[in-house]
DNA sequence: GCAAGGTC
C-alpha cells in the first residue's frame, strides 16, 4: 500500500480554515479539536491535508533579556511566542501547542494566511518556530474565500515562502517596537521619577501623529479670529407662490454694501431673463470598507468606531456578514450575488427590493478605488440568523443589506433648475429648484439617504417676479470643527496611518491615556506637553511621513534594494543619538510632564462656577470617611467655607462645558453603563429637593 | 502599566 503524504496548511483564522477545508473537498471535511483549536482533515489525490487555523499573530517582538519594564532604552529584542510577551494570551499558547503537535505529523507545509504582509509573517513564524519547517513550506495566495479561488490557489502553491515580504513585515514590527517601547518608557519614567507617581505616557508611529492632529486642530480653533460677513436673504413672489431666491454674490464683506443692495431692491420686481434645466446623475455609493461604515454608523446611529467594529465582529461570527476588517471597496462576482439576493429576499422587508434587482439584466456593483488584497468589501451573506439578533446589531445589518442593494441599483437622476432675474438693472438673483426624477438607488438605501427637493413653480423667460421680503443677515466665519472619533478615524484613513483593524483601538488608547477628552475632541495639557517634548526630541514620531518612509523602506526590502538588517540598524543608530539627549534632559522633561498630569487631574475636578457662598473654587471631592463624592468648596481646607452640593454616587461623572439655563451653575453628566448620560444642574437639583419639602 | 499588528 502506498503511503500518503501529509500536508499541514496554516490559515490566519478559524473562519478561513473552515472555508478552505470546505472548498478543497466535495464532501464535508472531517473536523477535529485539539486544545481548543478546530482543524480539518481531508484526502486530496495522494495527500492528506490537515487544515489548521492560527489566531492572528502567535509570535511577536519582545525584549531579549528579562529586563525591568522601567529600563530604557532597550535595543535587544527577539521574536517570541506572543503568550510569553503579553498577558491574557493563554488561548494563543494552547493553539501553538496544538499546531506544534500537528506539525510533527506533517511532511509538507503551506502558509495559507491572508494574502498580505502580516499574513506572510504570521504563517512564516508558525512554520519556522512551531513546525521547524520553513524550508519545506510553500505559500498559497488567494484573494477571496470562494471555492474556485481557493482551489486555484491550492493548485498554484509556490515552492517557497515569500521571504522578502516576511522580512519587510518583521522590519515593520521591530521598528514599531523600538520606537514605541523606548519613547513610551522615556516619557513615563521621566515623569515618574519627578512625581514619584506612575502614569503611563505612551506614543508610537500611529499614536504620535494622531494625537498631533488633535493638538494642531486645537491650536487652529483657539487662534481663530472670527470675521463678519453678510448675506442677502430674499423671498420673491412667482405667480402667487413665495419662494426663496439667492443673490448672485453669496457673501458680502461689509454691512454698507449689503444694506445698499437691500435698499435698491426692496419692493421692486424683475423679469426672468434666463432659465436652465440640467439633469444630474447621482451614482450609488461604494460598497462598505470598514472606515466608511464606521463613519456612516456614527452619522446614523451615533456609535463610536470601536463600538461599530465590535458589533460588526458579532455579525460576522454569526455568519450574517462577510469579514469586516477590510479596506476594500470592491466586491467580486465569486461571492455569488444571486444567492445573496435570494437570501436577503427571504426577509419580508427586503423581498420586493431584492426581487427587483434580481429581475434586472445583469448584477454589476458600483465599486470604489480602495482595494484590500486579503478581503472584499463588507457584504451581507444572505444567511438568516439562527438566534435572535439584538436590536442594535439588527440596525447595522439593515444598513449593510441596504447598502449592498444600493450598490447594484441604477443611478438616481436629479433635475436642477436655475432661473435668473435682474432687479433695478444691476442686481442679479437666482431661483434654484431641484427635483428627483428617478429614485434609482435612493429607494434601496432609505432611510440612510434622504434626498432633499426644492420645488419651484413653473417659470419661463419674461415672467415677472416680485421681491417680497429682503434683508441683510450678519454672519461670522467659524473655526474648523474639532475632530470626533468618527472624523478622526477618517483622517487616519486619509493619511494612511494605522490599519483598518487598529485605528478605533488607537483612538480609545488616546482617551485612556488622558490625552484627549469629549466627543468633540480636545487635547489635555498633558497631550500638548507630550507633543512639545516629541517635537523637540523626535519630530519624526509625530509626523505621518514616518509611516511613509517606513513603507518605502519595506518596499525596498521586498525588492531586495535594501535589507531588513540595514533598516533596523540604521533606526537604532538614529535612536541612540536621540536617547542620549533625552537622558541628559530627563529632569526637565519629567517636570513638564508630571506638572501637566497634575494640572489635567485638577482641571477635571474643578468647576468653573465659583462658590456662591465665598467665591472660592468648587471641586469634586470624595470623602475619606464616607467614600461618597460631592461638590465642595476649596475654602473648606482653611475652614473658611462649608458650602457643598450632593452628587449622584454611581456612574461616570463628568463636568460639562455648559451651564444651567435657570441658575447659571455648571452642569454635570452621569453616564451609567448601557444608558444615555443624564445631564443635571447640581444646584437646581438641591433647590428642587428643598422646594418639594416646603410644599 | 509601554507600540502596532493580527485575531477571538
Amino acid at each position: 500500500m502506498k503511503c500518503l503524504a501529509r500536508t499541514l496548511i496554516i490559515c490566519e483564522k478559524p473562519d478561513a480554515a473552515r472555508r478552505l477545508a470546505d472548498a478543497l473537498t466535495e464532501s464535508k471535511p472531517a473536523s477535529y479539536r485539539k486544545y481548543g483549536l478546530t482543524y480539518y482533515e481531508l484526502k486530496k489525490e495522494n495527500d492528506i491535508l490537515t487544515i489548521c487555523p492560527a489566531l492572528g499573530h502567535l509570535y511577536t517582538v519582545g525584549s531579549k533579556e528579562e529586563v525591568p519594564r522601567r529600563r530604557y532604552p532597550v535595543w535587544d529584542y527577539v521574536w517570541k511566542p506572543i503568550h510569553e510577551v503579553e498577558k491574557g494570551r493563554e488561548r494563543q499558547q494552547e493553539w501553538l501547542r496544538a499546531i506544534e503537535e500537528l506539525g510533527r505529523e506533517a511532511d509538507h507545509f503551506i502558509n495559507a494566511c491572508d494574502f498580505d504582509i502580516e499574513g506572510s509573517l504570521i504563517g512564516y513564524m508558525i512554520l519556522k518556530y512551531a513546525c521547524q519547517a520553513e524550508e519545506k513550506a510553500g505559500r498559497m495566495k488567494y484573494s477571496t474565500l470562494t471555492k474556485t479561488d481557493l482551489n486555484n490557489a491550492y493548485l498554484n502553491v509556490s515552492s517557497n515562502l515569500d521571504y522578502d515580504i516576511v522580512k519587510a513585515g518583521m522590519c515593520r514590527h521591530e521598528i514599531d517596537w523600538l520606537y514605541g517601547i523606548n519613547f513610551s518608557r522615556a516619557l513615563t519614567e521621566s515623569a515618574r521619577k519627578h512625581s514619584e507617581r506612575y502614569t503611563t505616557i505612551s506614543t508610537g508611529r500611529v499614536q504620535g501623529p494622531t494625537l498631533n492632529f488633535i493638538v494642531e486642530r486645537e491650536i487652529e480653533v483657539k487662534s481663530f479670529k472670527p470675521t463678519s460677513y453678510w448675506t442677502i436673504e430674499v423671498t420673491v413672489d412667482v405667480d402667487g407662490t413665495i419662494v426663496k431666491a439667492q443673490y448672485s454674490k453669496k457673501t458680502l464683506e461689509t454691512e454698507t454694501e449689503a444694506n445698499h443692495i437691500v435698499e435698491n431692491v426692496k419692493g421692486k420686481s424683475g423679469k426672468i431673463n434666463d432659465f436652465k434645466e440640467t439633469k444630474m446623475k447621482v451614482s450609488p455609493p461604494y460598497p462598505f470598507d470598514l472606515t466608511t461604515i464606521q463613519t456612516e454608523a456614527h452619522r446614523h446611529f451615533h456609535t463610536s468606531p470601536s463600538q461599530t467594529l465590535r458589533i460588526l465582529e458579532n455579525l460576522y461570527l454569526q455568519a450574517l456578514i462577510s469579514y469586516p476588517r477590510t479596506s476594500s471597496q470592491k466586491l467580486s462576482p465569486s461571492i455569488g450575488y444571486r444567492t445573496i439576493f435570494n437570501g436577503i429576499a427571504r426577509c419580508p422587508e427586503y423581498k420586493n427590493l431584492s426581487s427587483e434587482l434580481l429581475t434586472g439584466a445583469t448584477l454589476k456593483p458600483v465599486e470604489g478605488k480602495k482595494f484590500d488584497p486579503a478581503h472584499p468589501a463588507i457584504y451581507p451573506t444572505g444567511a438568516m440568523s439562527k438566534t435572535s439578533i439584538e436590536p442594535r446589531a439588527r440596525k447595522f445589518l439593515d444598513l449593510i443589506i441596504k447598502r449592498f442593494m444600493a450598490v447594484f441599483a441604477s443611478a438616481a437622476l436629479r433635475l436642477n433648475q436655475k432661473a435668473s432675474f435682474i432687479v433695478n438693472k444691476e442686481y442679479q438673483f437666482y431661483i434654484n429648484g431641484s427635483r428627483i426624477i428617478e429614485q434609482g438607488w435612493f429607494k434601496y438605501y432609505h432611510p440612510y439617504v434622504k434626498p432633499t427637493e426644492t420645488i419651484i413653480p413653473p417659470v419661463e423667460i419674461g415672467k415677472e417676479v416680485v421681491v417680497k421680503e429682503i434683508f441683510a443677515q450678519k454672519h461670522f466665519t467659524t473655526p474648523p470643527p474639532r475632530y470626533n472619533p468618527s472624523s478622526l478615524i477618517k483622517e487616519m484613513d486619509n493619511k494612511e496611518i494605522g490599519t483598518k483593524a487598529t485605528r478605533a483601538g488607537i483612538i480609545d488608547t488616546l482617551y485612556k491615556r488622558g490625552y484627549i477628552v469629549d466627543e468633540a475632541i480636545r487635547p489635555t495639557l498633558l497631550a500638548t506637553k507630550v507633543i512639545e517634548v516629541l517635537t523637540e526630541h523626535c519630530p519624526r514620531i509625530i509626523d505621518v511621513s514616518f509611516t511613509r518612509e517606513l513603507e518605502i523602506q519595506m518596499n525596498k526590502i521586498e525588492t531586495g534594494e535594501t535589507s531588513h538588517r540595514a533598516v533596523v540598524t540604521d533606526a537604532i543608530r538614529q535612536l541612540k543619538i536621540i536617547f542620549e539627549k533625552i537622558a541628559s534632559q530627563e529632569k526637565e522633561i519629567g517636570k513638564e510632564l508630571s506638572e501637566a498630569i497634575m494640572e489635567s487631574k485638577t482641571q477635571s475636578v474643578t468647576l468653573k462656577t465659583p462658590c456662591p457662598n465665598c467665591g472660592a473654587s468648587l471641586r469634586i471631592i470624595r470623602s475619606k470617611r464616607t467614600k461618597k463624592r460631592f461638590i465642595g468648596c476649596s475654602g473648606a481646607i482653611k475652614g473658611e467655607c462649608r458650602f457643598s452640593l450632593p452628587l449622584m454616587q454611581f456612574g461616570i461623572l463628568k463636568i460639562l462645558d455648559t451651564f444651567c439655563k435657570k441658575c447659571g451653575f455648571q452642569l454635570v453628566s452621569i453616564k451609567s453603563k448601557g444608558k444615555r448620560p443624564i445631564i443635571s444642574c447640581p444646584k437646581c437639583y438641591v433647590e428642587g429637593l428643598a422646594n418639594r419639602r416646603e410644599s
